[in-house]
RNA sequence: GGCGCCUUGGUCAAGCGGUUAAGACACCGCCCUUUCACGGCGGUAUCACGGGUUCGAUUCCCGUAGGCGUCACCA
């Protein structure tokens, strides 16, 4: 039987990591058996219906190159793929269930639910449906539906008895009957609860394998019950545990930045996104770290994903994403550095390439650019201090003496060329028989002002331009007198 | 509180009765080096606890503890 999974997100909101990863799983089992990936919008609560939600819907998920063969705005043969337009044919499903006696008419209204809950909650006693409309007499019903009183149809849980279900992480599990509520299926505005609408689609759209939060784990039961009274295959459930950001809270945008729309506008890779949040919570059977979607396509398997919650991990995620970094081709990586380049130099007379093929090695997150870069426009205001260094057994002193070396050396460099310069700097070097450091540190101080720079005092001095150098190794030397 | 699930280093995790308990990130040290980084080498650190079963438990069973989830006319 060929795959089907879908992908059924309700546009509330942002694509959080977590969502994102069970899009991802969803999307790699129905690619590895060469099944059919499908994308419903489950939109049945109007209430919290956010404007532009599915549109970011669609465009993250083109974006990571998550492409779905059926869907809204594809179409499909089991369409429409949004929920709201499927409206009138859940009551005629819910009615079945009622002729099958799996499911009744309940006519309680909020006063007396509302009421019970109280009771309750008060008794600690765990809250049900206290099965008060489950045997009302056929004439009953049909007095109070004639008379246009409010309804819903609630599923109607066998008595006793145990409910058993397979999930494929978790394996069997077994729930009495006593614990299940008889939940609700149909609204009294006429429409299906989240619980029977998914039950439905799925069904209908003859999805294999039903990929969803561990949230849902404690709803399985319930679905089994309502399969197996309307005859229907049930699906392979794959329950996922949830991504956290840290031990207690799953990861959420108000406590931070987990959206992929912000990690990608930090300067993260949409190609390192995708590998990371895959590899959080599945293990492949090799060591293998580094994966293209169509390598996870190959490797992705289900008994490797964890069942305990996984801890998103931004060290790791950026180291990852410098490995992105490093392996792309020069081209693209300036032109994806050039937006954070510019944030910090306004010069445009800078060798650009040059520049970023100093970053690229170096730095895991764009939006680390700017400020390894800042020196580049102005001179910071720095601390002779950093003049010197153990290492190089340089001193204020003896820095003192390279610059004013420098200078003139640097003056007769009349190609500013790398090349020049190094051979220039080199020169000076040898003829001074000192060691490299004690010429080149100060120069790299002179020139940045910071502790940590991109490149040495060779680099930098070609990026700044002869200009530019002689005034800041110049104004070194001041700073030293 | 009832029910369900989960528990290997700081983090992601392999393991599926016998291992020196992999690997990666992070951390530390050393080497390389024109700084940082990169790279190379090495190191610190983990089976929640208590009972069983077994010749032998990280692995199987039962408890305990902790965590998470769920208990809506939300999904």
């Amino acid at each position: 039987m060929e795959v089907r999974t879908r992908f059924a997100p309700s546009p509330t909101g942002y694509m959080h990591v977590g969502n994102l990863r069970t899009a991802l799983y969803t999307y790699l089992i129905a690619r590895q058996n060469n099944g059919k990936f499908i994308l419903r919008i489950e939109d049945t609560d109007q209430e919290r219906y956010v404007e532009g939600a599915v549109d970011l819907i669609y465009r993250t998920m083109k974006e990571t190159g998550m492409f779905w063969d059926e869907g809204p705005d594809v179409g499909g043969d089991y369409g429409p793929y949004i929920q709201s337009e499927r409206q009138n044919l859940y009551m005629d499903y819910a009615k079945m269930l009622v002729e099958k006696g799996a499911a009744y008419y309940c006519f309680c209204d909020k006063e007396r639910l509302d009421e019970l809950k109280l009771i309750h909650s008060i008794s600690k006693v765990p809250h049900k449906y206290d099965g008060h409309c489950r045997n009302l007499s056929k004439e009953e019903i049909e007095e109070k539906l004639a008379a246009g009183v409010p309804f819903v149809i609630r599923q109607k849980i066998p008595e006793g008895g145990t409910t058993t279900f397979r999930d494929e992480i978790y394996g069997e599990i077994t729930v009495d009957n006593s614990e299940l509520d008889d939940q609700i299926l149909m609204k009294t505005d006429g429409l299906p609860t989240y619980n029977f609408a998914n039950v439905v689609d799925d069904h209908l759209m003859n999805i294999t394998h039903v990929v969803r939060g561990k949230e849902y784990l404690s709803s399985a039961p319930k679905y089994n019950l309502l399969y197996e009274a309307f005859g229907w295959e049930i699906p392979k459930y794959v329950h996922c545990a949830p991504v956290m950001k840290d031990a207690h809270n799953k990861l959420s945008k108000r406590n931070g930045d987990a959206s992929y729309e912000d990690l990608i506008k930090k300067g993260y890779l949409k190609d390192a996104v995708i590998n990371y949040i895959a590899l959080l919570g599945w293990a492949p059977k090799s060591e293998q770290e580094k994966f293209t979607l169509d390598e996870l396509i190959q490797e992705f398997d289900i008994a490797g994903i964890s069942k305990s919650p996984a801890i998103f991990d931004n060290e790791k995620l950026a180291w990852l994403n410098g490995e992105y970094i490093k392996a792309m081709p020069a081209e693209e990586f300036l032109e994806m550095a050039m937006p954070f380049i510019k944030e910090a130099v306004k010069r445009d007379d800078v060798d650009f390439a040059s520049l970023a093929a100093l970053l690229q090695g170096r730095c895991q997150i764009l939006n680390e650019i700017p400020e390894m870069i800042d020196f580049i426009d102005t001179l910071p205001d720095y601390d002779i201090a950093l003049y010197t260094h153990k290492k190089m057994k340089t001193n204020p002193e003896n820095s003192l003496e390279s610059l004013k070396a420098i200078l003139p050396a640097l003056e007769a460099v009349s190609d500013w060329t790398q090349e020049n310069i190094h051979t220039a700097l080199f020169d000076l070097i040898a003829k001074l028989e000192v060691k490299n450091g004690l010429i080149l540190w100060p120069l790299r101080t002179a020139l940045s002002g910071k502790q940590f720079t991109p490149g040495g005092g060779v680099e930098l001095a070609y990026l700044l331009g002869k200009e530019e150098t002689l005034a800041r190794i110049q104004k070194g030397i001041e700073k030293l007198s």
